[in-house]
RNA sequence: GGUCCGAUAGCUCAGUCGGUAGAGCAAAUGGCUUUUAACCAUUGGGUCGAAGGUUCGAGUCCUUCUCGGAUCACCA
């Protein structure tokens, strides 16, 4: 019902070849769809885009040459870093810094660089114009971004050449039998570019009077068009929302240094891969072996979670996209893996907040013959050098305004944890309110890295009581900045005792629980089989990267958050729909 | 789901007590052959998130809705 209102109001929009014909260029097509905007900055860059095409053919080839250093494709970055280049760029910095601000650094010393700048001869570089290029009459600045670093280029109208890319032959039309020119006129070219743009240039290497490294540019070829203008130079793009629709745009600012909170969005994705790389060292080099268990199952269970549902045509049965690994890991240490991890997302269909996406990264791994303890001395040294590994050397990070220190954990118990942190006044502490209690009064307060233990056996079904105190369970939590950012235990591997505390979720379960965990026959069998001794831990990747990249959103740190459809047309829908 | 806040030019924002819609950047045109958020001159650019209401008159006041943010409840 609701299927085929959508269905009709989409109909309402035009229809492709409807579109097609309206248009003359594919550039308008997707204009006239709606998918970009008509405004003056779009006609301008259509515009300049026609005449360009006239000028060097195709406008989007297919492929630049850059020039090689040792072993790499010369991208910008590793210009900057090849050795006689960093030198020269060493020095003018060393001689600038002792200038006073604005004053132009010694000519001779200027001239001197650029002598040994000649030594590396033609650099082919390539890039997007990070800018609106800077004309003056008959020469012009811009710079060019490989995505992380910047380098300026210097054109001007008499030593620039253009490069044609090839005749453009429309579909369905004989090809054009007229000879291609060899080159075109660079500065009509450059002259047609816009911010954003792509290019490829080549040149020599030189100082500019302010002592910038900048290539002068001989040839120029036009690589790819940006039809939309560019995030705003100074703020990038302001608004958070449309930073996470519009991930890809909020990228490109990070190229012009736009920061947020500290920290460019760029920056924040490059730190969360090296925290990300860090941890699977660690563990590959500890002997672990990394796997990849169903994202889809028929049980959706191993944790305490609403799971997303979907169906199976061939097999005509339901699957859930799973809440937790947890279970499917544990099966592989009755199999022989004694060590074993995995790395990936869990799904959960559960409100969204600045902590909770409906889907979140999380690293499991269990360890045979390990228990709770073993398992804390584990982790935290792996949390403290991944950490250290994403921040290039500290394990003091600032977040919020407070220093997080994650050289050492605390480890607390939580009947301790509310006697120090929770002014519960003279409320006795009991096996009933005490989880209530800590959530209420103590997590908040448990800033620094620290481990609560001891957590009542009733919460934790997969957990191992503790020897000395059945109603404990051998269990830990991690809590950083108030935030839970892990979950341990030593696991439960007795088939019994496991089938009579699923079967305790499952009468929770039936009397309102919705969330109380499913009864997994075909775990209760895999143990069955006997599974060692072992301790596991789950590890909420997101909430450690907003830690180490001083972000207050999980959306922040995610790349491509889920978001509500900007469109309109399901909420006409359902008002439709109920008439 | 509850509460609070926000949406104005392509971007960043201002808009006083309800009285003709503003600036900077970006764009277009012209000038300038080592600039640094380049500069100078000129020009164009608006369904003030949407719908309704009050009013002689609404960007501004009221109601509803959409989207987002913050926060509370549940979950990691």
């Amino acid at each position: 019902m609701t299927f085929e209102l959508k269905t009709k109001i989409k109909d309402q929009r035009p229809k492709p070849d409807k579109i097609m014909s309206i248009a003359n260029t594919r550039t308008e097509t997707i204009i006239a769809a709606g998918i970009i905007e008509e405004n003056d900055q779009v006609a301008a860059r259509v515009e300049h885009l026609r005449a360009l095409e006239a000028l060097v053919g195709n406008s989007y080839p297919n492929k630049f040459d850059r020039s090689r250093i040792s072993d790499q494709e010369d991208a910008i970055s590793n210009l900057l870093a090849f050795k006689p280049v960093a030198e020269v760029l060493a020095e003018i910095k060393s001689h600038i810094g002792t200038l006073a601000e604005g004053a132009r650094p010694d000519p001779v010393l200027k001239d001197a660089l650029n002598k040994k700048l000649k030594f590396y001869g033609t650099a082919r570089v390539s890039g997007r114009l990070t800018t609106t290029p800077r004309t003056m009459g008959k020469a012009a600045f811009v710079h060019l971004s490989d995505g992380k670093h910047r380098l300026q280029i210097y054109v001007r109208r008499d030593d620039v050449q253009g490069v044609f890319n090839g005749k453009l032959t429309p579909a369905g039309e004989p090809p054009n039998q007229t000879p291609a020119p060899e080159a075109v006129d660079g500065w009509e070219l450059f002259k047609l570019l816009d911010g954003g743009d792509f290019v490829g240039v080549e040149g020599f290497l030189f100082l500019t009077n302010t002592g910038e490294l900048s290539i002068h540019v001989e040839k120029l070829q036009f690589l790819s068009k940006a039809l939309l203008p560019m995030p705003d130079k100074m703020h990038g793009i302001a608004d958070p929302e449309l930073r996470r629709r519009y991930r890809y745009a909020d990228l490109i600012a990070s190229s012009l240094q736009v920061e947020h909170d500290g920290l460019t969005t760029r920056e924040v994705f490059e730190r969360r891969a090296r925290l990300i790389s860090g941890m699977r060292r660690f563990l590959d080099d500890a002997g672990y072996i990394e796997v990849e268990t169903p994202m889809l199952s028929p049980k959706a269970t191993g944790a305490a979670a609403t799971p997303f549902e979907t169906y199976h045509n061939a097999l005509d049965i339901p699957l859930y996209a799973r809440i937790a690994p947890e279970l499917y890991l544990k099966r592989l240490t009755v199999g022989g893996f004694e060590k074993v991890y995995e790395l990936n997302r869990n799904f959960r269909n559960e409100g969204l907040s600045h902590k909770h996406n409906p889907e979140f990264t999380m690293l499991e791994f269990y360890c045979a013959y390990m228990d709770v303890n073993g398992m804390m001395d584990f982790a935290e040294a792996m949390i403290r050098e991944s950490v250290e590994k994403a921040t290039a050397g500290s394990h003091l990070v600032v977040f919020d305004g407070r220093e997080i220190d994650f050289s050492k954990f605390e480890r607390l118990s939580m009947k301790d944890a509310i006697l120090r942190y929770g002014d519960v006044g003279a409320v006795e502490i009991t096996d009933a309110n005490i989880v209530e209690l800590f959530e209420d009064h103590v997590e908040e307060n448990l800033i620094q890295p620290t481990f609560i233990v001891d957590y009542p056996k009733s919460i934790s079904p997969l957990s191992k009581a503790n020897p000395e105190n059945p109603q404990l369970a051998e269990r830990f939590e991690l809590f950083i900045n108030g935030m839970e950012c892990a979950n341990g235990f030593s696991e439960l591997n007795d088939p019994q005792e496991q089938y009579e505390r699923f079967v305790d979720q499952q009468k929770a379960r039936e009397s309102g629980d919705h969330e109380a965990m499913v009864l997994d026959e075909d775990y209760i069998r895999a143990l069955s089989y006997g599974m060692p001794p072992a301790a596991g831990i789950g590890i909420g990747i997101d909430r450690l990267v907003m830690l180490l990249t001083n972000r207050h959103s999980i959306r922040d740190v995610i790349l491509f958050p889920h978001m509500r459809p900007l469109t309109k047309e399901v909420g006409e829908v359902e008002e439709v729909g109920e008439v």
